[in-house]
DNA sequence: TTTCTGAATATGTCTAGGCATATTATGATT
DNA sequence: AATCATAATATGCCTAGACATATTCAGAAA
């Protein structure tokens, strides 16, 4: 383990158990470096890691301070529906259901982010686990992002596979939320109507350039979401 | 803005934008010191940083590639409820509804994860806005982590706060799904049965020690998660 | 051809020092 | 007592060089 780390994960220690309470002003990082026998740079970079990991703020003459635990800050990991079935070895289709190109109507601008008027192309489909229905995805596509898009008839390719390998995104905005399950939806996922389903919108953007906008909706029975966080750790 | 923070954009415009694809070389650090005319020291903070974000892999000898994007992963802030109803202005309320101190029974055992007959507190809460229900909250406490929460009535201090103030934490664990309310669940909520909720299930651990579980349900109308992230950005 | 061994190479980490800059503390002045 | 200029200080960033270590590559040996 290198001596920066060793010093981080000493450091951490007299944090996260509370021997060092949130307020506390750390030893400057020539103190440390002398107590720690090594140079001001090797320290720099343990207490750049505590600051990078939100355990502590550091400023300039004031010196490091310990900050205040996080209210619940996670890591959540949203993937692939297909990848995620095949990982646990679950056959997986994907089918589509609708197919058009259009002018963004109102609904579609607002959802995603464009002036009214813009082509999209507005895609219905529904993830197969096993033969039956996993998940339903409503997706627009923004076709003056993506033209290529046309082109495409996603009759059994996922769009979101397809979008993934193409087109590289460098922002994501996601939202998760309850709802029950209308006629439609009902019907098309073989549940019951009113069932409690699990919604994920996704909003992707290239350098302020919207690309897609997603909502993939899961019965309740079906998924849930997991996220880890470990506090002050990679 | 800092030179290694300059390098730092500067490549990852290159990768984001596709200039420069997923399994890319980069140049190595001699030569990027070279032509960025610094110090080696000075590239790798920046390929570290690049690096950090999971946008390269690094490896001696092999060099600096650039990853394949990553599916969808997300920063979850999933905020103290108190907290964020007071930022929007709205008044804040917590109501006891059930406190239990026994002994862990089975059910208990499996969702706080501590052997049966440990000694837990069983806490049900309502969270109110505005005078209105809110949210639900079932938690779980584990008295050998907490002996402490014995003597704490939780009549009108909302558990998580009291708890998040007193005891550090390492590791949290969220999980996210929906449900349809059963009877007892809309009563307390004064919603109709039926009624799909999100719910926040997360565990909390010191140090392999579990604190305290907590479910936390919200009406469908009531909640949404937000979650954003910026790819290869702090 | 295959396997092994050593050389080359890129990153990982560290030192010892330097200048820059933000912020606080201090002391002088009003 | 209040205000302001100045000095002290802690971090932020950087250099130039060094040794360590993992990995790959090329060439030698089987």
């Amino acid at each position: 383990m290198p001596r920066y780390r060793e010093i981080y994960e000493s450091l951490r220690q007299k944090i996260v158990l509370g021997q060092w309470p949130p307020g506390h002003r750390l030893p400057s990082e020539h103190e440390l470096a002398r107590s720690f026998g090594c140079a001001r740079m090797t320290i720099g970079k343990a207490l750049g890691a505590l600051a990078d990991q939100r355990l502590v703020t550091r400023r300039r003459r004031a010196g490091t301070v310990v900050n205040a635990p996080r209210p619940q800050e996670s890591v959540l990991e949203i993937h692939d529906i297909e990848a995620e079935l095949l990982a646990a070895g679950v056959s997986y289709a994907y089918q589509s259901l609708e197919r058009r190109v259009r002018r963004a109507n109102a609904a579609d601008a607002a959802a995603l982010g464009v002036p009214p008027g813009t082509p999209v192309l507005a895609l219905t489909g529904l993830h197969r686990a096993g033969g039956r229905p996993h998940a339903l995805e409503e997706r627009l596509i923004n076709l003056q992002a993506v033209p290529e898009a046309r082109a495409e008839r996603f009759t059994d390719i996922s769009p979101g596979r397809w979008l993934l390998r193409r087109i590289p995104w460098t922002e994501a905005e996601h939202q998760i939320a309850a709802l029950n399950a209308d006629a439609t939806i009902a019907r098309r996922l073989a549940i019951r109507r009113n069932t409690a389903c699990l919604t994920i919108e996704r909003n992707t953007w290239r350098d302020e350039q919207r690309i897609t906008h997603v909502r993939v909706i899961y019965p309740c029975d079906q998924h849930r979401l997991v996220a880890r966080f470990r506090y002050g750790a990679a």
